[in-house]
DNA sequence: TATAACCAACCGAATGATAGGTATGTGGCC
DNA sequence: GGCCACATACCTATCATTCGGTTGGTTATA
């Protein structure tokens, strides 16, 4: 790929990403997407076979983009559950990759939904990472013995999420990120051994 | 309305209640409702007069189901969040329903879309009620003084709303029911005065 | 009781827009 | 010269919506 195709990508990505957030998958339209980049259809779809795999690429480029900036994986206890709080404070100023986020994975619930591989992974994967913040927590005499680790990661995510769905209806109302924080220290508080 | 007329309003409702659970409201065909219903598009038309106004009343519909079957504004203190975890349990007998809310919800975050009204109003409703519920229980001493009863209220719409798309999308890991209650009786505990 | 008037409940066909996708060609950079 | 990065042109499918009708039953009137 030239530097050229590859710039040419990143514009597109960057485009679609906006486009999928507004409209969603099924929503959003090739052309209104080439239009943005000014280029034709035809020449969008030569650089992403497919609008499935537009989105695809859309989702992974926005998943990178969070492990870079945010390594939750390596941290344990207490500090997990802050920087995740970091993450929704940082998210409250990008109401763009919420929306996107929050679109993708109310329409993949639909097992047919080329977002629902996706979206089945991060869920995992994210619980997985935090169940592991809560067990390590304990292994440090942060948290109490005897948590259930699962079902406290579930419910991290959970507010998370439905925190963001709120916030993107409602943003006069709801303050994500405070709320958010307020639930992780009451949460650590409640969990003190 | 005559008395066919009627029957086949709550057909028509019936289907697009599952259409636009599967599909969304975007991806939703009237031709694949009326095909369903057993009835020309046209004649779907006849009874709805756009797919706007379909949507509307799906939701419409919903809500008044729900509403006869949980009355949840008449409850007080921990007694209105029990009952809450009552309606999860129900839901997660009824995916198709929980998955209209996801999807629609999902997609209504966009201020065009013509459930983001609907998504709105139920937000502020039942965060109004929760809250009161929060309220009344410090009244009756069930609850310590100087809780803050939006924020509460925020966490637990959130919470709900978060597992139903954890669930929807992960069936076989996430018990939202049995979470859902776990948080519940964890939120009664820690906020006794 | 017969009939005229009306209306809800449809249907078939057509409309214009837009969808994603493809086949074929071409200009420019390496 | 060859390939990458496009464009033009076109295809078929599907979309929501509208129009102009036809039924069949109800209601009011004479």
């Amino acid at each position: 790929m030239s530097r050229r195709g590859y710039a040419r990508r990143e514009r597109i990505l960057a485009v679609a990403l906006q486009e999928f957030a507004e409209n969603g998958y099924r929503g959003a339209s090739l052309a209104r997407i080439a239009e943005r980049v000014e280029l034709s259809q035809a020449g969008l779809l030569h650089h992403f076979k497919s609008k499935e795999r537009l989105l695809v690429a859309v989702l992974e480029y926005r998943d990178e983009m969070d492990t870079r900036r945010f390594d939750l994986a390596s941290l344990r206890g207490a500090e997990a559950l802050r920087r995740l709080a970091d993450v929704v404070d940082y998210n409250a100023r990008m109401p763009g990759l919420v929306q996107l986020f929050s679109v993708i994975s109310g329409e993949a619930v639909t097992g047919d939904h080329p977002g629902h591989a996706w979206a089945l992974e991060r869920y995992r994967r994210l619980r997985a990472s935090m169940a592991d913040a809560f067990r390590s927590g304990v292994e440090a005499g942060e948290f109490r013995a005897g948590l259930d680790a699962e079902a406290l990661a579930d419910r991290l995510i959970a507010m998370m999420d439905g925190l963001q769905t709120q916030w993107l209806i409602d943003p006069e109302q709801v303050d994500m990120a405070t709320i958010f924080r307020g639930y992780v220290d009451d949460l650590i508080a409640g969990l003190r051994p």
